[in-house]
DNA sequence: ATTAAAATATGATATTTGTCATACTTTAAA
DNA sequence: TTTAAAGTATGACAAATATCATATTTTAAT
C-alpha cells in the first residue's frame, strides 16, 4: 500500500487541501487497480461508493446516446478526480468511464471523503470549485455543438487534444485516438471525421500518418475554430 | 425590507439550510431588485459580487457564440439561485442573464454566502448538489445538440417547456418564446425552427396560434424526441 | 387609428452532413 | 508468417440544415 502523502498527483487535485493525518488515513483505506487500456472503470447506470483518483494514464467519460452512438463528454487524465458528481449527487452515474490508455487509479470510498467534507473546508471548496470548472467547461462545449460546424469542431478538437495531452518528440498529438472516438468527441459519423480530416490534410493544416496526426499550422487550425 | 424568513421560494433552494439567525442575517443584507421584461440581469464577462435569489419570473441564461448568435443555456424560474457558478470559481461570469418575464429577485452578497459556506455544512452541500445536478443537465444537453437532430431537439424542448413552466388554461404552453428564442435554445436557425414547428403542426402534433404553442400530441412528439 | 418596425411564415437554393457501398491498410491473433 | 478482423479512406448519393429573398402578420409607437 502506497503512501498518499508521497503521491504527486495529489498536487492536482482537490486533494491537495488534506492534511498529513487526513492522507494517512486515506492511504489505508484506499485500494489502488490497474487498468488497462480499453478496459471499464464504470459504466453508465451504476451507482458507485467512492471517487478514483488517477495516478496514471487517460480516460474518456462516454455517455451513450438515443442513436447508439457513444458521445464523449470530457477526457480526464492524471491528478483529477472520477466519479464526484454522482457520489455528491447520490445518484448513479450518467457517464461511463473507459480507459484510452494503461491506467492506475485508487478508489477512495465514500465514508471517507465525507468525514473529509466535514472536517476540511478547504476540501469542500476545492471540490465545488473543480465542478464549477466543469460547470463552465460543459456549458461552453454544449455552445459548441449547437452552433459550430462539423469542421470547427473538429479544429478545436484537435487544438485542445494538443494543448492538453501534448506532443510526441516528432510533433504528433501524443494522446491517440481512433478516428471513431475522434468523431465521438465532435459529435459527428465517423466517415465525416475522416472526410474533414483528409480535407485538413490536403489544405496542409495538419498532416496523417496512419493513425497518428500532426498540427502543422496551428494558427490557420485556430482560425477555423473560431 | 421583506424577511427571508417568510420567503416561500426559499424553500426550493440550497437556502433551505439555513436556520433561523442565518436568515435573519441574509435579510439585512439582501437587496431586493425588479427587473421588467428584456431586461439585463448581468452580462457575460462581469463580475458579480454575489448571487440573485429568484423570487419572481423566468429568466433565460444565454452565451453569445462565435457566429453572433445567442445560444440559450438553462432557464432559471423562481426558487432558483444565480451566479452561484462564478462566485465559487471566483471568476466573471460565462453566461449572461436576461429576463423572460417581469422578475423579483434578490441580491446577496458574496461575503454572507461564504459565511454560510463556513458555518453550514448542511448549505455546503445543498450548493453542491445543484451544481452536481446542473452539471449532468449540462453533460445530458450536450449529447443531445452533438447527436440529436434540430427535428428531435426542437421536439424535446416543447415537451420540456411544459413539463417545467405550465400551460394556460387554454393549454398553451406558459412560457412564451419568440421564435428566435426557441431557436436559440435548440440550437438551430431562426426559420429552421419555423419551418418544424409549421411540421408540426401540419403532422397534428403541434397547434400554432400566432407566438402561443399548443402541444396537442403529446405521445407522439415524445417518441420523436427519443 | 395609422403606420413603421419587428416577428412570423414560406419558397428557392446552396451547403453541410449522414448513410451506404466498397477498397485499402493496419493490427493482432492463430 | 499468414490471415481474418478492425480500422481508415473515399466515392456516390440522400437527407438535413442554413441562407437569402420575400410575403404576411403582429406589435408597438406615434
Amino acid at each position: 500500500m502506497s503512501k498518499c502523502e508521497q503521491c504527486i498527483v495529489r498536487q492536482f487535485s482537490s486533494l491537495k487541501a488534506l492534511n498529513k493525518d487526513e492522507l494517512l488515513r486515506m492511504a489505508e483505506c484506499k485500494t489502488s487497480y490497474t487498468i488497462k487500456k480499453g478496459e471499464v472503470i464504470f459504466e453508465e447506470g451504476e451507482t458507485t461508493h467512492g471517487i478514483y483518483c488517477v495516478k496514471d494514464g487517460v480516460c474518456k467519460m462516454t455517455k451513450l446516446s438515443a442513436n447508439g452512438k457513444d458521445q464523449i463528454v470530457k477526457l480526464v487524465k492524471p491528478g483529477e478526480l472520477l466519479g464526484q458528481r454522482s457520489m455528491i449527487s447520490e445518484e448513479p452515474t450518467n457517464l461511463s468511464a473507459v480507459a484510452l490508455e494503461d491506467m492506475e487509479v485508487c478508489f477512495i470510498p465514500k465514508t471517507e471523503i465525507m468525514q473529509f467534507f466535514n472536517q476540511n473546508n478547504n476540501f469542500s471548496m476545492n471540490v465545488m470549485k473543480t465542478i464549477c470548472g466543469d460547470l463552465k467547461e460543459a456549458d461552453d462545449h454544449m455552445v459548441s455543438m449547437a452552433q459550430k460546424s462539423v469542421k470547427e469542431r473538429l479544429a478545436e478538437t484537435l487544438i485542445y487534444l494538443e494543448e492538453n495531452f501534448g506532443k510526441t518528440e516528432d510533433g504528433c498529438l501524443k494522446l491517440q485516438l481512433s478516428r471513431e472516438e475522434l468523431a465521438g468527441m465532435i459529435g459527428t459519423a465517423t466517415e465525416s471525421c475522416i472526410r474533414l480530416l483528409s480535407e485538413l490534410n490536403k489544405a496542409g493544416l495538419i498532416e496523417l500518418d496512419g493513425k497518428r496526426i500532426k498540427i502543422t499550422d496551428r494558427n490557420k487550425l485556430r482560425r477555423l475554430a473560431d
